[in-house]
DNA sequence: GTCTATAAATAGATAGAC
DNA sequence: GTCTATCTATTTATAGAC
C-alpha cells in the first residue's frame, strides 16, 4: 500500500479506537492489529503515539469537517427568517453528529484530559458561533422581535437543547431510547421552544399591545409528525 | 490510620484523579502517592484497580450524592407553581455539579468508556427524572398550562440547557468564559425560556383568546442582574 | 497497618533485515 | 514499505518482613 494511502488507513483505525477508548485507554498494538498491520508501520507514519492523537484530532475536530454555520443559514440570515436560521443550525448539526458519531466521542474525551485542541476548538469554533449566533439575535432585538435579553444566554440554551440531545444519542441511547424522535422532529421543537422563549412579548405576562414583527411559522409542533 | 478512614482517604484522593485522567489515565502508583502511602497499601484495601473506580462510582455517581429531585421541588409541584419546579430543579442540578464538579467528571468519564454504571445511571436516576418532571408536564397539560408537546422533548430540552452549561462550567470556560454568570441568573434565564417556550398560547403565532391560568412569574428576566 | 522488594505483564518505541 | 525481534520503562499486583 502507498504511503500515503497506509497513513491515512492508519488515521481512520486509530480514530474509531481512540473515539471510543480515549487516549491512555487505546495501545499502539491494538491500531496496528485492527489496521493489519506491524506496530512499526505505526510508528513509522506517526512518531509518536501523541503526534498520531493529535493529528487525529487535528483533522476530525479542528479540521475542515464541519461547516460553516454562517454559509449554513445564510439565506435564512438575509431574510431575517428566525424559524429557517435556527431550524437549519440544529439540523446541520445534529445531523453531522449522527453522520460522524466519533466527532462527539473525541471531542468529549480530549475535553476531559484537557488536550490543548479541545482548548483551542473552544477558542475559535465554539467562540465563533457565539458571536455569529448571537449577533443575528441581538439584530433581531433592535428589530423589536426577541425581548431584550442576554444573547449569549440564548445561544447557550439552544446549543444545549442540540449537543445534550446529540451527546444522549451517541453516548447512552443508543438502543433503548428514553426519547425516539427523528434530529428532523427535535430539531423543529427545539426550534419551538426556543423561538417561543425570547419572542418579544410572547409570554403570558403582559397583554400583548400590538405583534410587531415576529417571524416564527409554527410547524412540526404539537405531538403531530411533521409531513 | 484506621482502616475505614484510609480506605475512605484513598478512595477520595482516587476520585480527585479519575475525574481528571480517567480510568486508564491513572496509574495506581499515583494514587498511592497522592495519599502518601505505598501501591501496597492501595491493594490492601481495593483488590483491583478496577473495583476502586467501581467503588468510585456507585459512590460518587449511583450512590445517595444525588438530592432526590421530588423532594427538592415538592412544595411547587404541590401548589403547580411552574417557576419554582423549574427554577428549583435547574438551581438544585446547577449548584451540584458546581460544588461537585468530580461528578460530572467522572460520569462523563464512564460513560465514554461504557461503564456498566454509567449505563445503570441512565436506566435509574435520568429515566427517573423523565418519569417524574414529564409526569408534572402532562398534568399541566391537562390544566390547559401547557400546550401539547411531547413531554419527553420538554425534559430534555430543559436538561439540556442545565447540563450542557454545566459541562461548559466544568470542562472549558473555567477561566475565559464565553458565558459568565452566576447559576442562580442561568436558572432563572433557562426557566423563562423553557416555561415561554411551552406555554399555552403562548406564542406569536395566534391572537391569544383566554389566558387561561398560566402561572408565569417572570423575574431576574431581560439584562437586569436579579437582586 | 505499613513498608520494601519484586514478580509478571504490557506499554511505547527502535534496530535492522528483506 | 514491511516485518520480526528486541529494548526499556511502566503498570498492576503480590510476598513477606516489621
Amino acid at each position: 500500500m502507498a504511503g500515503e494511502e497506509r497513513r491515512l488507513q492508519i488515521l481512520r483505525v486509530a480514530m474509531r479506537l481512540f473515539s471510543h477508548r480515549g487516549f491512555r485507554g487505546t495501545t499502539t498494538k491494538e491500531i496496528a492489529k485492527a489496521a493489519g498491520v506491524s506496530e512499526a508501520m505505526v510508528f513509522r507514519h506517526y512518531a509518536t503515539k501523541e503526534d498520531l492523537y493529535t493529528a487525529i484530532l487535528d483533522y476530525k475536530v479542528c479540521g475542515g469537517g464541519l461547516k460553516d454555520p454562517r454559509e449554513l443559514v445564510a439565506d435564512a440570515i438575509r431574510q431575517k427568517d428566525d424559524r429557517a436560521v435556527f431550524e437549519g443550525l440544529a439540523n446541520g448539526m445534529m445531523s453531522h453528529h449522527q453522520n460522524d458519531t466519533e466527532f462527539l466521542r473525541l471531542l468529549t474525551h480530549s475535553a476531559l484530559e484537557e488536550h490543548q485542541l479541545a482548548d483551542m476548538f473552544w477558542e475559535t469554533t465554539v467562540r465563533d458561533m457565539y458571536d455569529f449566533l448571537g449577533g443575528y439575535i441581538r439584530e433581531r432585538q433592535h428589530d423589536g422581535a426577541f425581548r431584550d435579553i442576554d444573547t449569549a444566554i440564548v445561544v447557550r440554551s439552544f446549543l444545549g437543547m442540540i449537543i445534550h440531545h446529540s451527546l444522549n444519542n451517541t453516548l447512552w441511547d443508543k438502543t433503548r431510547r428514553i426519547l425516539n424522535i427523528t434530529n428532523e422532529r427535535a430539531a423543529s421543537e427545539f426550534t419551538n421552544i426556543l423561538l417561543h422563549g425570547i419572542i418579544a412579548d410572547g409570554g403570558a405576562t403582559r397583554t400583548p399591545k400590538s405583534r410587531r414583527r415576529s417571524t416564527i411559522a409554527r410547524n412540526g409542533s404539537g405531538k403531530t409528525k411533521k409531513k
